[in-house]
DNA sequence: TGACCTTCGGCATTTATTCGCCTATCGTAA
DNA sequence: TTACGATAGGCGAATAAATGCCGAAGGTCA
């Protein structure tokens, strides 16, 4: 569902207010703000905002109107579509038992910069050697080929030019390595840096909950 | 069923007029920029476009048409953003001692997805009451709008209209619903399903291990 | 109490829908 | 070749619905 020119006006006008105050305005100040002479008015504006669920408030409460995720995602879209950056509306944090702090503008999570790395690419996880680390059987890691990494970075190893492994990498110095799963169960791998190669380093994890077509 | 040369003209100037406007032009001006003297003809290309599915609209609202996913396709074809810019080369599987498995024709892990999802948004999670389903404190969660889940369905919850939780859940039938935190640390919370809404549901979890700025 | 939100009936304006009819183009069957 | 139907594009006018707006009265909350 999308909105009308004075529900945008009227929208536009609170996420301002919201933004230079750190509180919503009354009815009273959006009828003035929009040169609106009966309350009446503006409250048809809201509840046909929050309807269309830009917008949240709580019955009877003074100045609890909130923005909700389907403002953000619009603003985002359109700055999706002709920029080169490709970002998701990031709304806030969300934690057990806290409400989500709704910032009143909302960061982005930018994606563009995976999809313009030309040296990036991504493997699927099989098995737990990672597990510790959170990193589970079937998800992605995504990977950036280089070879200089630092201790404790999570690379893609190849080593003795035979097989290939998910570790974090730690320099022992003296021209050794070690290899450590993030798994109780498994033993650190020590090699030479001679018969070590650093495929790529690890930039991120993705994991996906649904099977899309 | 592809465009024709005015049906093109038609969904450009209203992609470009949301573009700017932030809503959607009425009849008469769509009309007005095209150069139609009656809003019949305006009529007919938009119920053209929108049997096409290039457009959506809702019957009898003003500035009610919305872009749909299809006119985007199109979109990020022609401006050379194909799959293969919004998607990372998947070369394989990776797993504890066993070498790369390199298919000879590599997927691709598609993000287009979920950047053309409109009702796609992040959250970075704080604390740890996902933890034994390997979320983690500073992982953003990507979360999609959606009252209708599954059983076992990871959900961000609103309980009793006060605070917002991410959580498993779980139908009890008669009405009520369980919340599983993923820590055992955690007690399951139990509520009516009146008590309970549901303002989206996680598609995935990304979470990045290099401070970008 | 004072600041604020909610609801009601009614009126004006904006906007979308529908109907009948016209022209041009294009492929195909007679 | 001609005739025909299908499709795209167009016009004007009438209709109906949604939207925007008002003032006043009545709530609710801290």
């Amino acid at each position: 569902m999308a909105l009308t020119k004075r529900q945008k006006e009227v929208i536009d006008f609170i996420a301002e207010y919201i933004h230079t105050h750190g509180y919503s305005p009354s009815y009273e100040e959006i009828g003035k703000a929009l040169d609106l002479a009966s309350l009446a008015t503006v409250h048809k504006h809201i509840s046909a905002l929050e309807q269309k669920q830009y917008l949240r408030r709580s019955y009877n409460q003074s100045r609890s109107l909130e923005l909700a995720p389907r403002y953000f995602q619009e603003l985002s879209r359109s700055m999706n579509m002709n920029e080169s950056t490709l970002s998701i509306p990031l709304l806030g944090q969300i934690a057990a038992g806290v409400p989500v702090e709704t910032p009143a503008m909302p960061d982005c999570l930018i994606l563009s910069d995976f999809l313009r790395n030309e040296n990036l690419y991504a493997l699927r996880v099989r098995g737990e050697s990672m597990i510790d680390d959170h990193i589970c059987d079937g998800d992605y890691v995504l990977v950036e080929r280089a070879a200089n990494v630092k201790d404790g970075d999570i690379v893609v190893a190849l080593i003795e030019g035979m097989e290939t492994t998910l570790k974090r990498f730690f320099s022992d110095g003296g021209g050794r390595a070690r290899l450590q799963p993030a798994n109780s169960d498994m033993r650190p791998i020590n090699v030479s840096l001679e018969d070590l190669e650093i495929q790529g380093r690890v930039l991120a994890v993705l994991r996906r909950y649904t099977i899309v077509n």
